[in-house]
DNA sequence: GACGTCCACTGAACCGGATAAGCTGAGCCA
DNA sequence: TGGCTCAGCTTATCCGGTTCAGTGGACGTC
């Protein structure tokens, strides 16, 4: 089927080319009686104007991109990512844009996507997630000049735009309710170290257990995936002193954790209380649902896709602070059975 | 930044715009010691070629277009979307074409924007997801001639090429499963009811259940979340006769059965056995593990995105048949404690 | 009535590639 | 030496928009 452009319009119109597109873009330069008929037989004849030929000669993709590095098996459990895209994408398509998406295998494929992206002029910016620390692709989107948000921080996000919450501030808080509760061995499944976050929540837990008086705090690493989540919890709970309560960096390790305790015949929260990171569905679809630290995560993406047109748009790059995670008690938290 | 563009790698070489696009081409035109020097330079500037005015002069976008049509809830939590979206990319990326995302609110809002996309030249294909009875959008696809593959089959795809997997022989194979085991009162909890894979699911259940004299086979609807799925458990578990097996048409809907189950003290796998549809790793995260009915999703998307590329290629459509569920039994299946 | 001003519109250039058609000089042969 | 072929380029045109520099006519002004 033969798709209409600016051309057929104004045939039909009897104007020309130009007339045409002063009409549909609303630009002064047509009588409004004019502008009207060709908006008439713009929508009659279904002419919609080709993005690539408006990305031509405007030099704008119209298009924002989302490189994912992570593996395919925790990219699709973990709802985290699912529930950012959607609100970035709500965001851009009310606003004309559209969302370009490529999964990627590690840092540097992701800045050859970016070098790509720029250079094929696909995309007018990009979003990039997963902030490490050190992390390379922050001074390569600053040598390309791509307009860039990054999701994560404070700190280490250059002269970039960056969208953050406070994490250290909604693990300290944690940490207090879990010892107001009479909790004072406490653990941390950590999720991949090199990652920004971590690290941060790393800090931050040290800082409060130091202030807090407890020793036997302890942090061991995993890699967000079930499997390692469970191991981790059920050496955890082998230990001599084991921990009387579990924070997990997602909600995935916290539920396989759940598991692992069940299976182990520890009763939760009786004998050991858990708190996951990521508040998501899945935290209520266990028994007992699980305590988690949750904040809207559509709105999120769409704070930073937000952003993001304000960066394409000229605007100064800013860091701001989106919402603090809040603590969402349930039933996998309680006072620990013995002192 | 300045991107450089073809006339610039023409004067670095002292030659026209046409030999350089005959050279980065492949084409012939050039001697081979011409070719090399404008590769070389072409790379040594940084050239990439626009997409845009690649796209405005080959009638071609290098992208393929997939709109969701879920609730951004069911989306988040679903492993199953962003794992047919990984497979899909990998296959794309290869082949250096672009994925563009869409969220849309309802099948008509999915209309809408595959006329936009394919009026403004956006995408050269689509992949159609959640295939539903009289889809709307088969016609309208039909219509707008826009290349498309459908995810879903057998049956109500018209003249679109489709690719499907065999779930009534998955479904038939897993009752056969659970009446070998001794079960006779045999349950299945539903996703939403106008999707066509649930109709031919609730098809393929009546059949076998009949076939094999099952005469207390009950099928309740829900909605794929894990409140729903919770909840008809609830009401199944309750009722005078009560099943000794649930199929469940998703990991979730089964997780959130599984809960409720324990929480009415009944055993699993003992009291009740628990099958779900959509191997993930969530299955193998909660305790006991669910025997669940699975496959290669990422593979299934990459065998679509293939389709289709093929489909834009000028392929005649096809309606292929991908590999068929399978079962893997696990700790959430066993004999029923009483006969 | 000559002139300036404004409006509504046209024509052409331009964005950055792909490609058909035209040109040029080298090599070969009669 | 003239004519032919052909590789190896150049030139021009096209894709479908946006935009800028005219242009012609209506109108007001002195």
């Amino acid at each position: 089927m033969k798709r209409p452009t600016i051309a057929d319009v104004a045939r039909h119109a009897g104007v020309s080319k130009g007339a045409v597109s002063y009409a549909l873009n609303g630009q002064p330069g047509v009588s409004e009686a004019t502008r009207q008929r060709i908006l008439a037989i713009a929508t009659e004849i279904g002419f919609r104007p080709s993005s690539a030929a408006r990305a031509l000669s405007a030099a704008t993709a119209g298009a924002v991109g989302l490189a994912l590095c992570r593996p395919a098996r925790i990219l699709g459990i973990e709802p985290f990512f699912m529930a950012l895209i959607s609100g970035v994408e709500a965001e851009l398509s009310a606003r004309s844009y559209a969302l370009t998406l490529q999964v990627v295998a590690d840092p540097d494929a992701e800045i050859a996507v970016y070098r790509r992206w720029w250079g094929e002029r696909r995309v007018d910016g990009v979003l990039v997630c997963d902030l490490r620390t050190d992390d390379r692709r922050i001074p390569a989107l600053e040598q390309l000049q791509l307009p860039a948000v990054v999701i994560g921080g404070p700190g280490g996000t250059g002269a970039l735009a960056s969208l953050w919450s406070d994490d250290a501030a909604a693990l300290t808080e944690t940490v207090e309710y879990l010892v107001a509760l009479g909790h004072r061995r406490i653990a941390r499944v950590a999720g991949l170290p090199d990652l920004r976050h971590t690290e941060i929540r790393t800090e931050a837990f040290a800082t409060v257990c130091q202030r807090l008086g407890l020793l036997d705090a302890v942090t061991v690493w995993s890699d967000y995936t079930g499997e390692e989540g469970g191991r981790a919890t059920r050496r955890l709970l082998s230990s001599a002193r084991r921990p009387t309560a579990v924070i997990y960096d997602n909600d995935v390790m916290a539920i396989a954790g759940l598991s692992v305790a069940q299976e182990m015949g520890l009763g939760v929260p009786a004998d050991l209380s858990i708190v996951a990171w990521d508040d998501s569905p899945l935290c209520r679809l266990v028994h007992p649902a699980l305590t988690a630290l949750g904040r809207d995560i559509p709105a999120y993406g769409a704070h930073a896709a937000r952003q993001l047109l304000a960066v394409i748009g000229g605007e100064p790059a800013r860091r701001v602070q989106d919402e603090t995670p809040q603590l969402t008690p349930r039933g996998s938290t309680a006072p620990p059975r013995e002192r």
